[in-house]
RNA sequence: GCGCCUGUAGCUCAGCUGGAUAGAGCAAUGGGCUUCGAACCCAGAGGCCGCGCGUUCAAAUCGCGCCAGGCGCGCCA
């Protein structure tokens, strides 16, 4: 069944064409339908008419043009349509809102999931964290991003694609590798230093004793050795958290394979290079950067940037419709440059999206977690875990806007009390498994739902439940155009803000057998997209509190 | 100095791409358990949407200029 609100926008488009030539002049092809803010609004409310007025022609009069080229269309779901200070209200016929119950509950995997992505495939590239040490909370925060961000778009009909850009190469690995030495001569009596630009953390300490021997024909043992454990215990982490990666694209591979030099030619052969200084640069500038780039050093040695363009132009040649990148705030004076290299390969600009996902700072109560990589203080993703559980910290890094500096409280998400969205949310999920045995232990059936007579759905508490989860939908739709995951984690608190309040003011379970079924099936609806959308961002809850 | 992000209720934040009287949660105040779990619900209170100018029928939302906070700015990675 098609959506009511997409058949709505479709009918206002066939209005449009009705109307004057005048009218018609200004209009965008873009008719917005979205859930009404108030009650007294309807369902559904459009601004196309406000859109289209003129000095000489008001929205009220634009409005009853469209009323009437609308009614024509005979919706059958519609009750009725009211003008009101030129917006279009749409009232859905009482019997239409029941009956979402239904579709929700005979399609339950697919309700909610869209077209949208059918046939795209999508390349998300998420984490991509150095193998030098373990991961941060910075890294959680994106972790919990694009995993939620996946799975929506995957709802979505995109073909997701999760890849990790292993950086395995270059002079960090080096440090990586002399800083484990140091850490290893130190356990064995020499007074080794770490260099001062390595990697002081005690994790290195820890990797240390791990050695039981140096084999004395590997150079490069110490570098492989470290690269491999942290590697290793990133993934542990990230599977703990419930993230996992369908590809993993090693650096040092493409540097093996030439497709840094083969970049470098098609760049070239785009005349998007010149030499200066000694030195090869990338003419960025052409395509929006604020200046130019070295690719190749004077001493013939690739800058960072190189084997990233590399990296990039094997992302378009694999064919993506789409590429997100998501990145951490320190990368943000990178993203002009790689999207003109990526436009300078050829690639058109809009469909490749750099999201930045800012800050995390640590409270705990009032108290301000300073941290500091370089010099080993800071707060792991593991450490993360273990104090406040994976789920929790999941939610917490989800619910608010990935550009928003987020203020995470170590002692609230601990809290197992009404401060804490966490346990409001596992609370309601509670309360419907537990609605649904006590029902079952009455000799209610999930088949007799199937079957109520949902019109019997009256209260004003029972219509807003009703209306969320048919907005849910639209939620899926907007988070895969704008990729702002914060709605869902939104969307649901909504969804257990009004069934709480439902469940406070009436008994689901009660003396008028068919009003009981009626009910019983709302709460299998709320079921189905309560636990949908816990899914989609990745949140397991407990059956029992 | 330049760039990116942020500034909305005491606190943490939404605000559906420019719309109707700016919304939640927490904290504080008052109220609600003999019935499906009160980790819940209900009520009132709380706002120059950082400041100014502009665009528009309409601005928290768009543009410009300030102010404040965070982060970044290498032939480092």
């Amino acid at each position: 069944m098609k959506e009511v609100r997409e058949r709505l926008a479709e009918a206002l488009k066939k209005a449009v064409d009705r109307l004057p030539a005048e009218l018609r002049e200004g209009f965008s092809g873009q008719v917005a339908v979205v859930p009404s803010a108030k009650k007294e609004f309807g369902d559904f409310t459009s601004n196309l008419a406000l859109k289209l007025a003129r000095k000489n022609h008001p929205a009220s009069e634009v409005a009853g043009f469209l009323k009437q080229a609308l009614l024509e269309e005979h919706l059958d779901f519609l009750d009725r349509v009211e003008e009101k200070s030129g917006f279009l209200n749409f009232f859905l016929k009482k019997q239409t809102r029941a009956e979402l119950i239904r579709t929700i509950l005979t399609s339950p995997e697919t309700f909610g999931s869209c077209s949208l992505g059918a046939g795209k495939k999508v390349l998300l590239e998420f984490v991509s964290a150095n193998p030098t040490g373990p991961l941060t909370i910075a890294h959680g925060r994106q972790a919990a991003f694009g995993e939620a961000l996946a799975r929506i778009l995957t709802f979505a009909g995109y073909q997701v694609t999760r890849e990790y850009y292993h950086n395995d190469a270059g002079r960090q690995i080096r440090l990586l590798g002399q800083s484990l030495k140091a850490r290893y001569e130190q356990l064995h009596g020499k007074d080794t230093p770490v260099p001062e630009d390595g990697y002081h953390g005690h994790y290195l300490i820890d990797l240390a004793r791990k050695i039981k021997s140096v084999p004395e024909d590997q150079p490069d043992f110490f570098e492989k050795f470290a690269v491999e454990e942290i590697s290793r215990s990133i993934r542990e982490d990230l599977a703990r958290f419930g993230v996992t990666f369908d590809s993993y694209i090693s650096e040092q591979t493409f540097h093996q394979q030439g497709e840094v030099q083969a970049t470098l030619r098609d760049l070239e052969k785009a005349g998007c290079l010149y030499q200066a200084e000694g030195a090869t640069w990338f003419r960025s500038t052409s395509f929006g950067d604020d200046k130019d780039r070295v690719l190749v050093k004077g001493d013939g040695s690739l800058t960072y940037l190189a084997p990233d363009i590399a990296y990039h132009r094997y992302k378009i040649v694999r064919g993506y419709d789409l590429i997100i990148d998501i990145l951490g705030p320190d990368h943000h004076g990178y993203v002009p440059r790689l999207k003109a290299a990526v436009a300078a390969l050829g690639f058109p600009q809009e469909k490749i999206h750099i999201i930045i996902v800012q800050l995390t700072t640590l409270f705990r109560g009032q108290e301000k977690l300073r941290m500091s990589t370089r010099a080993g203080e800071f707060i792991s993703l593991r450490q993360l875990m273990d104090e406040v559980g994976p789920d929790a910290a999941k939610f917490f890094f989800i619910f608010r806007r990935a550009e928003s500096h987020l203020d995470f409280d170590l002692k609230l998400a601990k809290k197992q009390s009404l401060e804490n969205p966490v346990y409001y949310l596992q609370y309601a999920h509670v309360r419907l498994l537990h609605l649904q045995q006590f029902a079952a232990q009455q000799g209610f059936s999930q088949q007799e739902c199937l079957q109520a007579d949902l019109s019997l759905l009256q209260e004003k508490e029972e219509e807003a439940l009703i209306k969320q989860l048919g907005d849910f939908p639209g939620v899926i739709e907007r988070i895969s155009q704008t990729l702002e995951v914060h709605q869902l984690a939104e969307y649901l608190l909504a969804l257990a803000r009004f069934f709480h309040s439902w469940y406070q003011h009436h008994r689901v379970v009660n003396q008028q057998r068919a009003l009981t079924l009626a009910r019983l099936a709302l709460v299998q609806a709320l079921q189905v997209v309560f636990s949908r959308a816990m899914q989609l961002l990745n949140i397991s809850v407990p059956d029992r509190m």
